[in-house]
DNA sequence: ATGAAAGCGCTAACAT
DNA sequence: ATGTTAGCGCTTTCAT
């Protein structure tokens, strides 16, 4: 026996009904009815099929936009077994402190935003907390997404491997590295790296702070660039110059504050994302170290902000825009059944006055 | 008779199957199954259900987990007739050119993230033509989501009361109107433009520049609090002060430029974002007018980059993290049927350098 | 070109 | 405490 009433019949005593869902949903026998054809008709109707008589079809869409009758997208999926919906997920991470919040990873968001609506899917956005990334696998197990884009990769290579080796459609914003089961898609970021590094160098500067976490896989590669710049130009690579922070403002402050007070010499900083950047202006600014005059300042990622700081960041600019579809054309790849490869985005110097040379 | 071959024939011969996805979705029959159970069973023990003996529930939980079965939500859903998602929507506005890219609304979506992890909801991101709302409704009608929340007023006033109308639970980041049937939730923005403005009369200013564009709902309280404060000072509010500007750092530059090279005095700038306030401080370096000593500047929103700018930016701030909870908590009452009133939310005045008196 | 009907995977009566 | 079963709203085969 049925549990619930049909919606035909007029659930004739029922007292303890919340008054709450008075406006019964529409759903397409609904329409069928109205219509006066079978609900095969509507379903082929509103999906477009050419089975049907074009009249028809354009009778039955009609009155489905009229009555504001939309697909039960549930019993859809139910039915067809798959869905539209991509899982984006951004971790959490509790050691780098950084998360949403990051002016670059909500850039990303948005960027995802934009390719995901362009070809028609809906973004499912969620944070969880890194040590248990299994979530992500979740979303797909559970048929409420069909993959899983990861912005950042951060420490978890290996639960990351192990995804991909569940067969989790899976594409993570990183970068590659050796041994790597999942599809990454990144910035160049040694040639990031480099071109900082090379660019304070061409300045004339020769004691180059470097400030970042380099056990993060991205920074890892920047800080390579820089090494190879540096020795290319036969500059040894101090210790005491890399001020070890992960993404996080307080802690970059902090470092830079620890430099300065530190009496070791340094001409120029180059930070591993913008809100390092600025964290380390405004560190300098407290010693009276202005930039470019004294210290020069190189930036990475190119958020907004980078254009209207003073003085304006020069900054290694991360391809945004792009990032969000070849993110989301790799995963559609990999969910046909196919095989991505890393993808390796090239990244672009973009100077301003922050290392403008004294005039 | 069925169209697809049922999971345990083993679909004899199938010569066109794409071998790709050969790995069968377990579904909970396989745990009934494996568990020796019904699927009863196992549905009441993975709801927790105390019908189920403690040990025959964690049997099953266990079983569950390492066999990596998550619940079908698809079918879930349609049996029960709900959903733990909230769309969120940012609508994108080709008038103002404000869209996802702007830090204070990216920060919004990470605070609703947190509120929606925080009590179970999945959240659903999209962007929508502003002029094209009702796609926000279709969320709804389609049962992809229980409810709406919007981030953003803008000049969809009449398009939100038809939603409203049209009883789709919805609410609004933004200023309560007249006739507004739809509940809101926003910070106290004829406070916030009284306490910049105020802030900027006690250090002596008298001739302050207004950025913004008080046809937005948010910004004409904030104007209005502007010019109450002014009006109490014994100030005339004159209207060459009025840089009337949507939220774009481009136009806001053009602005400033244009004010300065117009040659109206002006001691101070009230910007209705942080955004906009860093785009005035630009253009002001240009005119070699320096913040503080020259101008002072006022912002709004309190975005990260706020305290790191040079100088730090003095602004109003949102209650950014308390947003996200009491949208969420509002529409979370409006679902279950009850009213919310609109709600307005304290702002704070964050004194920093960028109106530091002159020594 | 259209109708009839099975069944997607789950939940919750109704049975015991 | 557990099994059996109808049916959530849709898509699609099969029949016409």
């Amino acid at each position: 026996m049925p549990n619930d009433p049909k919606p035909d019949s007029p659930a004739a005593a029922k007292p303890t009904a919340p008054a709450a869902t008075d406006t019964k949903r529409l759903q397409m026998a609904d329409i069928a009815r109205l219509a006066g054809v079978s609900v095969g008709t509507v379903s082929r109707a509103l999906s477009g099929s050419l089975l049907i008589s074009k009249e028809t079809r354009e009778r039955i869409e009609e009155l489905a936009r009229s009555l504001d009758y939309s697909i039960n997208v549930s019993a859809q999926n139910l039915r067809l077994k798959t869905t539209r919906t991509i899982a984006v997920v951004i971790p959490y991470d509790k050691v780098s402190r950084q998360h949403i919040s990051d002016p670059f990873f909500l850039a990303m968001v948005g960027s995802l935003a934009d390719a995901l609506t362009e070809r028609g899917f809906d973004m499912l956005l969620s944070r969880v907390d890194a040590d248990n990334l299994d979530s992500a696998a979740r979303a797909v197990n559970s048929g409420v997404a069909i993959g899983v884009i990861l912005i950042g990769q951060w420490r978890h290579h290996d639960q990351l491997n192990q995804l991909a080796a569940r067969r989790v459609p899976i594409v993570v914003w990183g970068t590659q590295i050796a041994q790597q089961l999942y599809c990454s898609v990144g910035g160049d970021n040694i040639a990031g790296g480099a071109m900082a590094t090379q660019h304070l160098l061409d300045l004339g500067m020769r004691r180059i702070a470097f400030v970042g976490d380099p056990q993060l896989p991205e920074v890892s590669d920047r800080y390579r660039g820089y090494v190879e710049q540096l020795a290319a130009a036969g500059i040894t690579v101090e210790s005491e110059l890399l001020v070890k922070v992960p993404f996080s403002a307080e802690q970059a402050r902090a470092g830079i504050t620890r430099l300065c007070d530190s009496g070791v010499a340094f001409d120029a900083v180059f930070a591993c994302s913008d809100v390092l950047a600025a964290a380390a202006m405004q560190a300098l600014h407290v010693f009276g170290r202005t930039v470019p005059d004294r210290v020069a300042v190189v930036g990475y990622d190119d958020i907004e902000w980078a254009s209207h700081a003073s003085p304006p960041l020069t900054t290694v600019r991360q391809p945004i825009a792009r990032a969000g579809v070849e993110l989301l054309d790799a995963l559609l790849t990999i969910i046909e059944g196919g095989t991505a490869a890393p993808r390796t985005l090239p990244v672009e110097l973009v100077v301003r006055a922050s290392t403008r040379r004294r005039s």
